[in-house]
Formats: C-alpha cells, sequence, structure tokens
DNA sequence: TATAATTCGGACAAAAACCTCTTTAAGGAA
DNA sequence: TTCCTTAAAGAGGTTTTTGTCCGAATTATA
C-alpha cells in the first residue's frame, strides 16, 4: 500500500541491525534467516546502504554488516528517500506531475494532510527506538516462521 | 507513494465520466485523450469497471461507458478495493503478513491511526462530490499538455 | 601459506506491472 | 444489406521489481 518491498526489507533488517550489539558485524545471512527474507536480494539493498553511508561491512572471517557510526539515530524518512527515491514525499495520489495548492488535483486538499502525517511519522521514528520496542519482546520484525504457524 | 498507475487511471476515468452528462457513453478515446494515458490499456481498465458493475458499456456507433445508475455515490474506497484488491485495507507497512494489535510489528501503533485516516478518507470521497471539484475549474485531472507547458 | 568465511560485483532469471496489437462481435446509419 | 464505429477478448511485448547465481576480492585463523 505504501512501500516497496525494497523498502520494507531495508527498514527490517536496519531495526534488526540496530537491536544487536553496536560494531560487531552482524552476517547478513543470519539477518536473511531472522526475517525470512531472499539473502542474495538482501545482501544487494545492504551493499546500497552501506554506499549511501548508512551501514558499514567487512568483507572476510568476522565480516558483515554493522551500523556506522552515529547511525542509530537515523530516521526512517531518511531510510525510504534512499529505497524510494528521492520524490517519495512530493507524489500526487493521482499521479500528476505537477499538483500544488495553485494547480490540486480534486483529491490534493483531502490527501496533503493525511500525506505529511505520513512525513511526519517517518521522520519521528529512528532506528535506535525501534531497536528498543523490538527488544522489549513486545513487537515482531518478522512473521513468524511456517514452522511454528498453527497447521492448516 | 500509495496507488498503482492502474487505480490512478481509474480513479481519474471514473471522475472524468461523472462529470459528463449521465447517460450519454463517453468514447474511451476521448477520456484517453483528456487524461492523457495510454488508450488501449485504459479500455481494458474500464473493461474490468464495467464486469464489476460500475459502469456500462456500450458498442458501436454512440457507444461508449457511462457510469452505472446509482454508481455516482460510489466511494474510491470501493473503487481501490477492485483495482488493488481486497487486502488494500489490512496491509502492515513492514509487509508482515500477521500485524494486529497483539502480534504487532514495531511501527503498527504508530501506522495505525495513519492508516485509518487514509481509510476514512478514501471511505469518505465519493465520485459525484469529486466530479462536482472538477467542474468548478479549480482542480485538474491530469497534467497540462506539454504544448501548454512552458518551454524548457 | 593454505583454508574457510564473508562481502562485492556483474550477469542472469522470474514475476509482476504496464502497455500494445490484432481480431472479433455488436450496433447504428446509409 | 453493407459500411463504419465502437467495445470485447486474447495474445503478446516491454519495463520495472524482485530474486538467483557465480566468480572474484578480502580477511581471520590454523
Amino acid at each position: 500500500m505504501v512501500l516497496s518491498r525494497t523498502s520494507q526489507y531495508a527498514v527490517q533488517a536496519l531495526i534488526y541491525i540496530a537491536t544487536q550489539a553496536p560494531g560487531e558485524p552482524v552476517l547478513n545471512r543470519d539477518i536473511a534467516d531472522r526475517l525470512n527474507v531472499p539473502a542474495a536480494y538482501l545482501a544487494k539493498i545492504l551493499q546500497s546502504l552501506c554506499k549511501h553511508g548508512l551501514l558499514d561491512s567487512f568483507r572476510g572471517r568476522l565480516g558483515g554488516f554493522c551500523l556506522r557510526d552515529g547511525m542509530q539515530k537515523t530516521s526512517l524518512m531518511q531510510v525510504l528517500l534512499l529505497t524510494e527515491g528521492p520524490d517519495f514525499t512530493k507524489s500526487c495520489i493521482l499521479g500528476l506531475k505537477e499538483c500544488t495548492d495553485e494547480t490540486a488535483c480534486p483529491m490534493h486538499f483531502k490527501w496533503k494532510p493525511v500525506k505529511n502525517k505520513i512525513i511526519a511519522m517517518m521522520n519521528d521514528m529512528h532506528l535506535e527506538d525501534l531497536a528498543k520496542a523490538v527488544q522489549t519482546g513486545k513487537y515482531r520484525l518478522a512473521d513468524l516462521p511456517a514452522a511454528a504457524m498453527p497447521a492448516a
């Protein structure tokens, strides 16, 4: 409804890494297993987050990914601007290239405050806080594995 | 950010048809020209809206599409449930299959009220009203054609 | 040094979304 | 009837997103 799979995987992975001991690299494979997400695809996403400065990566034994120093405070908006592109906040809900208060589509003035709520929400959530929430055990980062699901 | 192209085209077309004299079929070609949207693709979308009972279609001379009787009051939510699928309102922003108050992802309780605003908004907007808004001339259903754009 | 573990980079594959083309069927008008 | 106009239907193409695979580079450790 709102985020691409790529964005969802990126956010999940970043939160997961943020729950782990800082400075201790986390294996791509471990993240993928934990989130139940395709490992090779996740690796591409993590590589891209490295290039954009959110993560550090280390090769070889004891390698893996960890949050770059200071990036615990990254907001989800910062992440989404990378994964969804810089126009993430600018889009018209009907897809018009130009849709401003002056040149508005018929949904513009209803949509605008809602969109602003989404933006505020994404600006307001930080990896740090989300990681802490997960650490309380009250929230899930991924679906339960099929093995733990009630038989169908 | 929120709606597929297909949904955008469907909503635009429905609003446009609702601005036209009721009972007078509108040509697919005219809608496509007006909205600056691929005609053959739009035709598929309109066909599907016919099958779902929102539109009536007529073949041959004086043919075209018009809103089915009573469908002026259709809400955008009704349209989107067809074009985005029945899970449109149910999705977790992180993509979890199960994400309820009891089994929540770490964004759930921030996202839920925002999502509810989107749903309320879509339930609250009806073709009739959007068509009237367009008829005032204050709102645009489509981008201006390139010919009308300032030279680059 | 050799080995195993890991990310990196590029090419490739599959699926979904988006879009086109062609033929057929139907309906109105000359 | 014949012609023109229109939507219907189905096959197929393109692009984007999602996902896989493999070889190369890098690193700790035995």
